[in-house]
DNA sequence: CTAGGATTCGAACGATCGTTTGAAACCACT
DNA sequence: AGTGGTTTCAAACGATCGTTCGAATCCTAG
């Protein structure tokens, strides 16, 4: 085919991966612009189109070069257990390693994303663009589908439809954790060892998820609310009171408000 | 004086509040344009920068109409509940319904929010961009300080160091599920009601986050992981081998590769 | 009815967006 | 040395971004 495949000077390719990588966690998907990447990359504005064919591919091929080896690695380790198991059913516990150990071995491997790695996990659940929403959904569903499945079994006394919501919860709890800058400057303050941060916020997290899906079932059939509304009756009253206004920007200030 | 403050005519800024506020549902803040915002809201595409001064102040005025409100009445929910427990901690699942009833009080008030108010509450904890994320960090840090210092009095046996983590967790779990539009598909496929979804959602997420609340200390001591690394033999094998691969579009494709 | 501020409008601003182009530079191979 | 393919480059494309401007229109008070 007249040289398909170009062997020589990913270089370019590698550098403009990394700078989409390193913006997409700071500032998204739509904030990431063509010219930011190719600026962090030291490359030329063109070499985007030229490597990838564009912004939109470039995104995808960042985001499939992390993801892939999770979700295979995922299912790599959820296969190995169940073989284990033999037909019974795993423990919440294990399932829950077989998502979290892969993440957190990729992120001990700068080669593959590093200690951004979980970052760059938690953005993917949660950023707004419709077309990067539409390519993961699409790209990882089977993977997705096999966990829950194996959720199922873990958990019998949850329906199914219950079940559902409280993955949806934990993935919730996982992505924003993993997403937030913040939470890691905390972890660098806490402990000098880059190391053992994945474990101790394993430590962490698996607690606290394994607890909320193993909770007794909500009653679903009582009818009065979940909390008495009596306490909300000296809350109502001072609804129209001293809530913070932003300062409504009348038209006096007729002149166009000056960049402030 | 001389007509300090418009008296007519904001419905054309009404009109805009609701539209940014739908829009950046779906889109974000970033993926967000000032011509879709009037386009929508069917007014001139100056209007935004008469109205507001700018886009950003727009989303800015957006967001605060909604979440005064909500912090506002939590903190008078958390006050009340104080006030009658006189000194002893309040319970959990008393600080969480201070966190959560307003919001789904809310949400149940169409004028002031209706059911997208708990969406945009989600969004607003997830956008990645630097200045709204700036915006509502700043101006909602002291009701989030409350809730955290309430939080520790009601569990006291969790350090506080590990009340934040907690936190965190939770708070991750309530604006992910709020933040999804699938979520409420499923809510609205599954009762025909609308003032009982809110309810139901609480009754789900609450024992949840209860439990993942009061889940026992991990024991952070230890040294040896948490789940033993040995399972990881089989997947790392198959690290370099049948992995998607973007397909590469060198320059002689020029045409974007079809969608797979 | 009229004067004057409030609001809307069409049009354009400069800036930046993602993308394209064609030629120069690079590089391996005969 | 020279040839053919690969990669880089500067420059520009049309489109869209947020914003600005001046005139037209609306609305109300005198």
């Amino acid at each position: 085919m007249t040289a398909a495949e170009p062997r020589a000077s990913q270089a370019t390719r590698d550098r403009l991966l990394k700078a989409a990588e390193s913006l997409f966690l700071d500032y998204g998907y739509d904030g990431t612009s063509a010219r930011m990447i190719t600026a962090e990359a030291r490359a030329n504005l063109a070499a985007i189109n030229y490597h990838f064919g564009g912004k939109e591919e470039l995104f995808q091929a960042m985001l499939a070069r992390r993801l892939d080896d999770l979700h295979a690695e995922r299912l790599a380790l959820l296969d190995a257990d169940e073989r284990v198991a033999a037909g019974r059913a795993l423990t919440c516990e294990r399932i829950l390693a077989a998502l979290f150990v892969p993440a957190l071995r990729l992120a001990r491997e700068p080669r593959r994303g590093g200690k951004d790695f979980l970052r760059l996990l938690g953005r993917a659940y949660v950023d707004p663009s419709p077309r990067l929403r539409e390519f993961l959904s699409e790209r990882y569903a089977p993977s997705i589908a096999r966990f829950k499945e194996a959720f199922a079994r873990a958990l019998p006394r949850i329906t199914p439809r219950e079940l559902t919501w409280r993955l949806h919860f934990m993935m919730g709890a996982l992505a924003y954790t993993l997403a937030g800058a913040d939470a890691w400057k905390l972890i660098a303050a806490l402990t000098p060892a880059d190391a053992a941060n994945d474990q101790l916020l394993l430590r962490r997290l698996a607690p606290f998820l394994i607890a909320g899906l193993q909770a007794p079932l909500p009653d679903l059939t009582s009818a009065d609310p979940i909390v008495s509304l009596e306490t909300t009756r000296q809350a109502r009253r001072r609804t129209p009171t001293n809530k913070p206004r932003v300062p409504t920007v009348p038209s006096t200030a007729k002149a166009a408000p000056r960049a402030a």
